[in-house]
DNA sequence: ATCATGTTGGAATTATGTATTCCAATGTCA
DNA sequence: TGACATTGGAATACATAATTCCAACATGAT
């Protein structure tokens, strides 16, 4: 990747070794790449007013195969300064509502990178093992993780695996009450205090069902070896408890485990995409 | 402020509306888009296998000038997607869980803020302005989008909104009969072909019940007055049809509105507040 | 089923664009 | 001034891209 480092930069450095059209050329690239990526040889040399083998010449002489590749070269040139600059500067303008556009931005960003550092590969290798080697699974989340929950839960399903979430805590508990050691208990929650979830954590306990947690960074840890956890990180300053932060640092988490999950499998794309079909014939 | 997207996303998009030979092209054009810039249209269209006037043909349905074009474009996009991984590139390590972790992360990363791009601030005042007009607010999206539209009720109605969403579109369309000019009917979809959204729009045209959109970039613009549309851009290379950036490209937006609409009123916050404090209640 | 109609995709052709060759003009130095 | 190198363009050869036209297939109505 140390062939040609800029382009742009090089002409204007080697500028003066140049021969007269050479510069005409140079120059020409110089005062409008972006239009170069539009032109043909002909086209350029016209504009320059040398012959159309000038301008290959050129492209070799300054290291590169042909005209096209000038063409792609530049492209990608003006394309990487863009987006630099872009990404110091202006996604956003300064209006106030932008502004919030950027809190909420930074603030997801964050909660995003944050949540992937908190926990290790290997953590999340472990999460994955466990919900690979699960015969069935019950999700529970309640409160803004019910969302969370359910959108693991129809994930994990598309794959084939038999998932079991809902909004209705009874009707987990009483479901739990079939479970075993080869199934899985996936808790979500941020504080981990939820009532239901406890209750829940108490009886996989008694009954040596695995546990997957799934909580925020202050939530007790737990040394039971049966028991498993992943956390994540959201600070919530844009509105107080609304859980945006929350819940994107909690997707982070579902998501990463599902893209490694069905990348285990080859075939597991295959399925998707049969699953998706089958929802393109209700068009 | 609708310019046209990143291809890439674009195409991992319409990746069901394709044919079966365009898809083969797509999918070529997604595994390897570095790749490509080196090729020529024969060259693609052997690996493909199909016909190279298929390619062509292809490139102008994607709305290319032609081949070249496509190079150019595919080079100018991935020096983007580059220089933005550098920049956010240090968060991981190096084996390969991480790999699929950082590209989780930018595909994110980018979902967020080609999203927040591509709405301009006026359009998110028109879209708050049409929440705190609406008497009655029905939230309507299928599939994946479900998730998203009922995050978004639950937010609404933390803040007081009388707000209706759940899975079964026919309970919805009875609720829309009772739908008057002074509500307001959102509706949720990446493609915007979804049939039960077809038919509640087409209905709400009808009885002049206003219409929010929240769509990804191909769907088509509506003209109608009565109407508005905030568009998101996700491109989907990790598991296809997974929906992951689609969904953090509707919650940036559905999250935003929110977070808008609750700073409108300065009461907001606590009526939040209260809402949790009745949930911490079950604890 | 059958026909009309539209859509998709490839073979062959044409058009366009790129690269090479070869030669003339110009410049340089003994 | 003459040998030699350098530069640049015209013509040409080559490669690539774009179009055309037709066949195969799908779709939908009768």
């Amino acid at each position: 990747m140390h062939s040609v480092q800029n382009l742009i930069s090089k002409l204007s450095a080697s500028f003066d070794d140049l021969s007269h059209n050479e510069r005409r050329i140079a120059q020409e690239i110089l005062d409008d790449p972006a239009g170069i990526t539009t032109m043909t040889s002909q086209n350029l040399a016209q504009q320059c007013g040398v012959s159309q083998s000038s301008i290959i010449k050129f492209c070799k002489k300054i290291g590169l195969s042909g005209f096209p590749a000038l063409k792609i070269t530049l492209s990608a040139e003006i394309a990487r300064t863009q987006s630099a600059e872009q990404i110091h500067g202006d996604i956003f303008s300064n209006d106030p509502l932008s502004a919030v556009a950027q809190k909420m931005y930074n603030s997801k960003v964050s909660a995003l990178s944050e949540t992937l550092k908190l926990n290790s590969t290997d953590d999340f290798s472990i999460a994955v093992e466990k919900l690979t080697a699960a015969k069935r699974i019950i999700i529970l989340g309640v409160g803004g993780s019910a969302l969370v929950s359910s959108d693991f839960a129809s994930k994990l399903t598309k794959l084939g695996k038999a998932v079991i979430s809902g909004s209705d805590a009874h009707v987990h508990l009483a479901n739990l009450a079939r479970f075993g050691p080869e199934d899985l208990l996936v808790l979500i929650s941020y504080s981990g205090k939820s009532k239901e979830l406890l209750v829940a954590a108490e009886y996989a306990h008694q009954h040596n069902i695995p546990i997957l947690r799934l909580t925020g960074p202050n939530a007790i840890d737990n040394t039971n070896s049966n028991e498993f956890t992943l956390r994540c990180v959201a600070s919530e300053n844009l509105v107080r408890s609304s859980s945006i932060a929350t819940r994107t640092a909690q997707l982070a988490i579902t998501d990463l485990l599902f893209i490694l999950f069905a990348q285990k499998e080859a075939d597991m794309p295959a399925k998707i995409q049969d699953s998706q079909n089958v929802v393109n014939r209700l068009r």
